[in-house]
DNA sequence: AATTCAGGTTAGTCGCAGTTAACCGAGTCT
DNA sequence: AGACTCGGTTAACTGCGACTAACCTGAATT
């Protein structure tokens, strides 16, 4: 059965996924190492090793919430994509989709870009591989805005880009136009020179 | 005696850094917490409790790596304004110093916003004092040539550039131009809107 | 109604890494 | 020359935290 939704399975995906949103802020404030299993379990009300019926393991927990994440914005990116404007706004619409993402999530953001040598090889080259492939989304569609500009060029930028727009967890949202700052910044930044 | 500087305490000196040295490259690569002080001691030919002999702690061979990082950028910062020029001009060249410093020394800059809470309460709020302070020079600039703006969007501005800037651990000096991209970038976000 | 199963619990186990102890040999100082 | 200091060594000690074992209970299944 595909999709049985009894109650006991519902209540299981939710637990799960109450430990990864947990996880995501707890390894944000603390970092990976320093956060224990008993304190992740705490978090959700269940204490230690109930988190090996879910996850085999405490990297394991850390895998699932980084490759999801970098599955959401390689997903995104390719929706954006997908709706097929012309380069320039197609550029626009990929800024603003990964300001809204940093700032509807910038601890799983700011976990993503800390963490990532705290995965096991596997894991750390699922999450390598999307991650290229969200940047060769950037690249390909900056490489329309800027024809003569060298490929490694145009990953620097987008690189570059990123770190701005990631920038939100340091400075922790004060000002309430933050949104706006960071795409005018991103688009001024990717155009300039 | 302010300087003795006799082959003995010149040779403590030389492994301190050399001990500093390496735990920036170590931590950038691994992190701090997966670092042990015996692979921190083989890195400079020295073996596990030796380290010691130079730091009280694990945590303070951090702190005095991160405080002086901090040091530098302040100083730095303070350099350019002494030269006092025009406000874009000094812009200019506050973008060109941290991109030097960038550039430099990637690992420092990876550990230092990445380690913060790695350090104990004193380390960490004698590290955020001269952040705040640097940043602080950044929004004075920024405010004289963006006079309408509010402090807090100046800070998410700064806050931006630097992690504009502090990118290039993340793409690896890739391109041989990475200065001149993230000059020009930095220089065009900072103006934008 | 009986049986199974799955998610939870608590009580170990185990290894590791930070720190301390005890000792040593070579520069340093008087 | 003789006492002292200091940076280094190796051998414990220690606590913590990831993981495993054994058991319990209540929903799911037949």
């Amino acid at each position: 059965m595909p999709a049985p939704t009894t109650p006991r399975s519902r209540a299981k995906a939710d637990r799960r996924a109450a430990l990864l949103m947990a996880a995501a802020q707890l390894f944000a404030e603390r970092g990976f190492e320093r956060v224990s299993l008993e304190e992740l379990g705490a978090a959700v009300g269940v204490s230690g090793p109930a988190v090996y019926r879910h996850f085999p393991s405490k990297q394991a927990v850390l895998g699932s919430l980084l490759t999801g994440v970098s599955d959401g914005l390689l997903a995104g990116g390719q929706a954006v994509l997908d709706r097929g404007a012309a380069p320039t706004e197609l550029l626009r619409e990929l800024v603003a989709f990964h300001v809204d993402f940093a700032l509807e999530q910038p601890d799983v953001i700011r976990v993503q870009d800390r963490e990532l040598e705290s995965l096991d090889e596997t894991d750390r080259h699922a999450v390598r591989a999307l991650q290229r492939r969200y940047v060769e989304i950037w690249v390909g569609v900056l490489g329309q805005v800027r024809p003569g500009e060298s490929p490694a060029d145009l990953r620097t930028r987008a690189h570059a880009t990123f770190g701005l727009i990631n920038s939100t967890p340091h400075s922790a949202g004060r000002s309430r136009d933050t949104r706006r700052i960071l795409e005018a910044m991103a688009e001024t930044a990717l155009l300039s020179g």
